[in-house]
DNA sequence: AGCACGCCGACT
DNA sequence: GTCGGCGTGCTC
């Protein structure tokens, strides 16, 4: 502000008589602090501290940055105005935000971590581990909620959940993280519970990770009604002042176990000894926003510094997971006794090919007979809105990259099929490449469709659809849910969000509309992803009504993927995927970093995209390669147009070298309107 | 990132 | 004549 200048030149004269410019410490090095905001500069800031000195590392202070007032986080007090700043630009703090430190010195070094891992500010690391410092913006998951089970300890372990505990208490990895495998209902919450049960007795704190969507009120009281005070929970629906209250409990360490999602990683307990990660394939782990750190990958560096033991558990593991269990460096422990008495349900393939509805009629049958029986139908919609793709209707033919393996999406504007990874592109075929049928095109199916055909197919079933719109409404899920289980509504319909209604004694039937829709997705993931729900979805219907069916319909009741998900073969479903992974060089065998660049000119975005590929080109190691740049699969979000380029290699070290030295040329004299955005082990690339 | 300054197009 | 678009530059 000039204001500030302007007072202190007419101070002197109003406060000589007061001290002021004859005071002899008037000239005595102020005391300094060093700031960082929450903001994309890889710069700190220097203030001087206010008069009563309260400036200490790991506090928060108000100053005055710019045009604007902001918080920053102290992370360095000096004793003087370090050299290069003048001295007369340097401000002074407005207020210290905090009594006590809320980061201790390892807090800001796993932030410091974090920074050069995901090309992030330290300060927007540490921004990322307040509990109300961003927003945690979850995504798909797939957990139905084990109240039950999560509140009242089992009276006795089986075998193999003894065993497993056993190896877990005893340290028996020697680091080396473990993974509980086993199908639902295999009992691995308990083993979790056990597991951090033994820790605290110890005198160790928990932390405990659970999928967004899992966080549910019921899930955190029932963790409340297992450990009491002790627990601590940081769920979805809590205010933020509700949060920093638990926060500061943690801190002070009234709660030794935390359960929350992935930012729950950062909580800041002392004396940890065990960190969970429940439904460890779940894609929520990742954050989708700057910075963009996998949980997961937060969690092993916490548990590598303090020491701290770390079991992660899943059905369905991701392919990660599944390779370093492969390679030994998880143990895996096995859990295969289903022990809730539950069966597996019968899983049936219903073609849909040629079909000229998306509901077979199968499925219709089934809808009519368990409307007869006074029971309930949940149909299952695996992907939002239209997934457009090409599709030959005779033979099942589809369109993909023969360089990446995944599906061409339809551009109309430019009337042909391009490859989001690679750029390649083809004006789609008129008749299918493979039996020559005219019957092939692009097509694609939507919750609105079917809804509609549904409802026309029986006008006398109370039939609710629930899905992002529906349920954005306060309270529309847990309505529709609450709605469901009181047996108000026969049928119903929707995306990932009906799976909590999937463990409801009055279901019957679920039917998956088109397990495919995944597979088309134009994403090395997609496989993994349409097996793993699938896998989930059967495991849990199940659970709970021994009597039930599971209806896949799909356009390629062929594919191995669709049928070794609804075989729950999970053995072979990954033989077969790394397999596929290895021969296309994608992850778990190489490690990607992805650029992202946007820019309100699709020009300018393609030149920069261009100019940050040659910086790549040549610093890039001998065993790592680039894909793009490419137009993004989704490549006009908000008035910005988006290129990506992906650069893969066989180490994380070397590529991630690469990709700091490319980023720091590319920087010097940029485009002022192209905007970077960088992920480290991408997980979507949309 | 956020915020102000500054310079060119369609409106009360 | 002005309101308002977004390109540019800066933050101790």
């Amino acid at each position: 502000m000039e204001s500030n200048t302007i007072f202190y030149l007419a101070l002197p004269i109003l406060t000589a008589a007061s001290g002021g410019v004859l005071d002899p410490t008037a000239n005595k090095p102020r005391r300094c602090l060093s700031l960082l905001f929450d903001i994309p500069l890889k710069q700190a800031f220097v203030y001087y501290d206010t008069e009563d000195g309260a400036g200490e590392v790991g506090k928060r202070a108000i100053a005055d940055f710019g045009r604007r007032e902001a918080a920053g986080f102290i992370v360095a007090c000096l004793d003087s105005p370090p050299e290069g700043v003048a001295p007369d630009k340097i401000k002074t703090i407005r207020r210290i935000v905090d009594k006590e430190p809320i980061f201790g010195q390892e807090d800001i070094a796993l932030a410091e971590w974090m920074a050069s891992y995901y090309f992030c500010s330290t300060g927007e690391a540490l921004a990322a581990m307040l509990p109300s410092g961003r927003r945690a913006a979850g995504f798909s998951s797939f957990v139905a909620d084990d109240i039950d089970g999560i509140a009242q300890a089992a009276l006795e372990l089986s075998a193999g959940q003894r065993a497993a505990l056993d190896a877990i208490i005893s340290g028996a990895g020697g680091g080396v993280p473990f993974y509980l495998y086993g199908i639902t209902g295999s009992g691995k919450t308990e083993v979790f519970l056990r597991a951090a049960e033994f820790m605290l007795s110890a005198g160790k704190s928990v932390i405990y990770l659970v999928p967004e969507i899992a966080l549910s009120r019921q899930t955190a009281e029932a963790i409340g009604k297992r450990f009491g005070d002790n627990a601590a929970t940081l769920h979805s629906k809590m205010t933020p002042s509700q949060r920093l209250s638990e926060w500061v409990r943690i801190r002070r360490g009234e709660a030794q176990i935390v359960v929350g999602p992935r930012s729950a990683v950062f909580a800041p307990v002392k004396n940890l000894g065990l960190v969970i990660i429940d439904e460890e394939h779940d894609g929520s782990y990742k954050s989708g926003s700057t910075p963009r750190y996998h949980g997961r990958q937060v969690a092993m560096r916490r548990c590598a510094v303090s020491g701290a033991a770390l079991v992660m558990g899943s059905a369905t593991p991701s392919a990660e997971a599944w390779k370093l269990m492969s390679d030994g460096k998880i143990k895996r422990l096995e859990l295969n006794e289903r022990l809730s008495g539950g069966s597996i349900p019968e899983i049936r393939i219903v073609s849909l090919a040629h079909s000229p509805s998306c509901l077979s009629w199968d499925l219709k049958q089934e809808i009519r007979e368990t409307a007869n029986m006074g029971r309930q139908t949940i149909l299952f919609l695996n992907r939002r809105g239209f997934a457009y793709f090409y599709y030959c209707d005779k033979c099942g033919f589809e369109l993909t990259c023969k360089r990446c393996s995944v599906s061409l999406t339809w551009h109309k504007n430019k009337g042909r099929a391009v490859c989001h990874y690679c750029g390649y592109e083809v004006v789609p075929p008129r008749a299918c490449p493979s039996c020559g049928s005219l019957e092939a095109g692009f097509t694609g199916v939507g919750t609105e469709m079917i809804e509609e055909e549904t409802r026309r197919a029986f006008p006398g079933l109370r039939i609710r659809r629930v899905d992002a719109d529906t349920a954005a409404k306060k309270g529309g899920l847990e309505e529709s849910l609450a709605l469901f289980r009181a047996g108000a509504i026969d049928l119903l319909l929707g995306t990932q969000m009906v799976a909590k209604g999937l463990n409801f004694p009055g279901v019957r039937l679920v039917g998956v509309v088109l397990a495919d829709t995944g597979l088309h997705l134009p994403d090395f993931r997609a496989a993994e992803r349409t097996f793993s729900l699938l896998v989930q979805v059967a495991g849990r219907a199940g659970r709970y009504f021994p009597d039930g069916k599971v209806l896949v319909q799909t356009l390629r009741p062929q594919d191995p993927v669709i049928i070794r998900a609804c075989a729950l073969d999970v053995d072979g479903f990954f033989k077969e995927e790394l397999a596929q992974r290895q021969i296309l060089g994608f992850p778990p065998y190489s490690r990607l970093i992805r650029f992202t660049l946007r820019s309100r000119k699709p020009e300018k975005a393609v030149a920069a995209a261009h100019r940050l590929f040659e910086f790549c080109r040549r610093l890039l190691p001998k065993d790592a390669d680039m894909l793009g740049p490419a137009e993004c699969p989704i490549a006009l979000i908000a008035g910005n147009y988006r290129m990506q380029i992906l650069l893969r290699g066989g180490s994380m070290a070397s590529l991630h070298a690469a990709a700091g030295a490319a980023i720091s040329a590319y920087e010097q004299g940029k485009d002022a309107n192209v905007y970077l955005e960088i992920d480290v082990d991408p997980i979507t690339m949309l």
